[in-house]
DNA sequence: AGAAAATGCAACCTTGAAGTTGCACTTGAT
DNA sequence: ATCAAGTGCAACTTCAAGGTTGCATTTTCT
């Protein structure tokens, strides 16, 4: 697995969190989404470009607006592989504290 | 879900992935790691304790020097919850793309 | 044509994250 | 007892992330 830290920053801010869910939802425009979250507009603009370059979320331009969706594709594919890193790991605990008991 | 911000905050910084991936696959201590990785022990702690803050790592205090190992199973669930809420957004771009079409 | 709504661009501010250095304290080994 | 290795604590620096505001531009609707 290479390192995802791209898409692990993108998730990491509260409100862009908040974003991604939303988007999950139903798609929308910065400015929709600006109304419904305590930011300015110019904010939610920078999370969505932050979103996009992670591939999280992808944009479609529709007359006058911009609407956002966002991609389960990729934060299943995300998961996955976090869930197989973190089973080669599982049980090391119990190493550890083995090799603490030998004291 | 609730937000697992911190986790992915925990995963979002490089040097703490590296660290965290070291101690995947080995325990060790922050000594060790300081000079495995290309920062100061210092930095290696602090990394460590917002790592043990999301429960990516436990601590083990051995003699005169403190074990670090990773935690596999918080990283397996975070991964399972994520890969659950992505295949609830899968299909979503289609809709968009319609959504589009219907100029 | 003209007004309202949406986006795009840019400058600016503030705060916290990441890193460093220096020194004191504890523990193991000789 | 002493020295080295490891850890703990604290002050300090730097820089970018997150946010704001202001204004220009495009598009829709009447």
């Amino acid at each position: 697995m290479n390192t995802p830290t791209t898409a692990f920053a993108a998730l990491a801010d509260g409100t862009r969190w908040n974003v991604l869910v939303r988007l999950g939802q139903e798609p929308a425009s910065a400015s929709v989404l600006a109304r419904e979250l305590p930011v300015s507009r110019q904010a939610i603009v920078k999370h969505l470009e932050i979103l996009a370059g992670a591939g999280l979320v992808v944009s479609c331009r529709r007359g006058r607006e911009v609407v956002h969706v966002a991609v389960g594709e990729r934060l299943s594919a995300l998961g996955r592989d976090l869930e197989r890193l973190g089973r080669g790991w599982e049980g090391r605990l119990t190493a550890l504290k083995e090799a603490a008991e030998e004291h």
